[in-house]
DNA sequence: CTGAAAGCGCTTACAG
DNA sequence: CTGAAAGCGCTTACAG
């Protein structure tokens, strides 16, 4: 039995208005709600509604209105846990509030990026949430998006995000990787790496200044062999392992970049005899579902996800309230989950200087 | 300095042509390629459009050609990195077919799924894309998708699919927990449970029903005590283990429901000091991102979700070329993966009959 | 309280 | 090769 598939004609208020005898904008004006209407035609024109089983056009009344109901979310990447709570998160705040969410990714690739916010926009969205692609151009990006209220997320666009064009959110970088960098020093580590991330991403650089932060309020100054660049991904990052261990003096511990990387670095730990939270300690950034599961459960720095997307949602809200005003930045909060891998003693280990 | 915001009159194909000194339709025709259009004037208006940074409006042409570019994906939680990773797969094929995703999550409730299908259709998808919440009305989808191509994914509807309305992509869910099941038999275990999932859920049905294909192709039964329902979380998962060990005998293995399950079986063997992979043999389903680097590693039925999702668009996108023709199912295969958490051995249990 | 009319930004026959 | 006109499905002053 075939279905009968998007064939026929639809429904519009024209036909609802003929089969009740009113015109077209008593039709429109029950389907908004307004108090002009009498109540006996409204309920006849509402039962018309539901008989024909009328599909409200929202797009056509969106262009009549100039009006529109779609938030557009540009994310790098979606089969990142962290990216993926962020829209989750964001979906729920936009729905509430009757707005519609156009999705897309970039895969960090500018380029992509160009070509999916311009895909984007020809769609109207009211806003657009973007958590930019390394290397953005700020230019190129000002560009597209040229008259649609933005907030970027996450990390600020190439040139540095001095006069900003754009609300902005940002993670607490600098302090989450403080904190981190000082747990690791109240457990006695004293040769504490960086690993991970790429210097020229604003969030790597953010962090890494939150380790120095910690280093120096403790009178300890980081080897330059300390900082170990890497691909932020688990990969990369167990094949870089041995990067850490290959001068004197070797530290003892090490703040990741993030959690991928954290994880690529216990199991290169373990591929080369030593023992994750007992002979090194480790502390990732992000909090990703993996992180309690892993062996032994990674220390890190929750960043909420979840809370950011509602967060960003929210802030985009108020600015299509609001409108005008100046852009705004935003830093949210971080918080260190202590577990297993920063249990460390660093006594057992030859790094002390 | 205050940026900006979209106050400014929106440029039209009214100002391009005005500006050209040539009428909106030829300006209209620059913009689709057409072949009609004179070289010089072609290049003017280009010239003209780039200028004005002119955005095109699609929901505007869309009206006027009945037609979309928008497909909906609505999930049931993108924080679930299945969904996450399906969602990733089908954004990649809409994105290079030119089509736009609007996305939006049931949070497992068949009432927001109605709101939020309600909401989708509103803004006119090609076509939709559907994981059903659980006990999701067949009556009432019916009654919001009529006149919209749709292809369900994952499960079944309500009362069976029989007399599908829609194409349906499935897991095939049935071979893969045989697989899993005479995996574990191969091991030599006999007295195997299926832990987890609720009784009433299309897939878990499918998943017990390759489990007994298994034991009985093997010359086994089941003791109904093997058969542990627990909502599909690893939490409950965790709580619900002793129920596996209440009476005698007791199982030597476990075939789970999916990942989530297992990865809270392996917490709860833990803490009640089993061995997940000596002691007890697990097996997942889904082999999301956290089953490689759980402790032991979990065994697990890979159903490579971005595989999936990938495939989901390619079939929409087939449907809405081809139009017409009945509702077709499509079933994509499933495969084990053999990692330590299944190593058991039965000998050291206590379970034998 | 209701209707006639104009218009949102685009496309598409139809003439010329 | 180009333009005038009608129309997609809706909303919103404006009369009455």
């Amino acid at each position: 039995m075939p279905t009968t598939l998007a064939t026929e004609r639809r429904v519009t208020i024209t036909d609802i208005a003929a089969a009740c005898g009113v015109s077209r904008a008593t039709v429109s004006l029950v389907l908004r709600d307004s108090p002009l209407v009498r109540d006996e035609t409204r309920s006849r024109v509402q039962a018309e509604l539901a008989r024909q089983n009328y599909v409200y056009h929202r797009g056509a009344a969106n262009l009549r209105r100039r009006a529109s109901n779609a938030v557009a979310l540009v994310l790098n990447d979606l089969s990142n846990p962290f990216f993926a709570e962020f829209a989750g998160g964001a979906d729920a705040v936009l729905a509430e509030a009757g707005y519609v969410m156009l999705l897309g990714s970039t895969g960090e690739s500018p380029e992509r990026q160009q070509a999916v916010l311009a895909s984007m926009i020809e769609h109207d969205p009211a806003a657009i949430i973007l958590s930019p692609a390394e290397h953005s151009s700020h230019e190129r990006l000002r560009q597209v998006l040229a008259r649609v209220p933005t907030l970027v997320f996450n990390r600020a666009i190439g040139d540095g995000g001095a006069g900003h064009d754009w609300d902005f959110l940002a993670l607490d970088n600098r302090h989450g990787a403080r904190i981190a960098t000082e747990h690791l020093i109240a457990l006695g580590h004293r040769a504490i790496a960086f690993f991970g991330g790429h210097r020229d991403s604003s969030s790597c650089c953010e962090r890494r200044a939150g380790y120095r932060d910690a280093l120096a309020a403790a009178g300890l100054v980081a080897d330059p062999h300390w900082l170990v660049e890497c691909a932020p991904t688990r990969l990369e990052a167990a094949s870089r392992t041995h990067a850490l261990f290959a001068r004197d003096p070797a530290p003892t511990a090490a703040v990741c970049y993030n959690d991928a990387v954290a994880l690529g670095l216990l199991a290169g730990l373990a591929a080369c005899g030593r023992r994750a939270g007992a002979d090194f300690g480790v502390v990732g950034f992000d909090d990703i579902p993996e992180a309690s599961v892993a062996t032994p459960p990674l220390t890190t720095v929750a960043t909420n996800p979840r809370e950011r997307g509602m967060q960003a949602a929210r802030l985009v809200l108020e600015r299509l309230q609001g409108k005008g005003g100046p852009p705004r930045s935003t830093v949210a909060p971080a918080r260190l989950v202590v577990r297993a891998s920063s249990l460390g003693s660093p006594g057992q280990s030859q790094g002390k200087p």
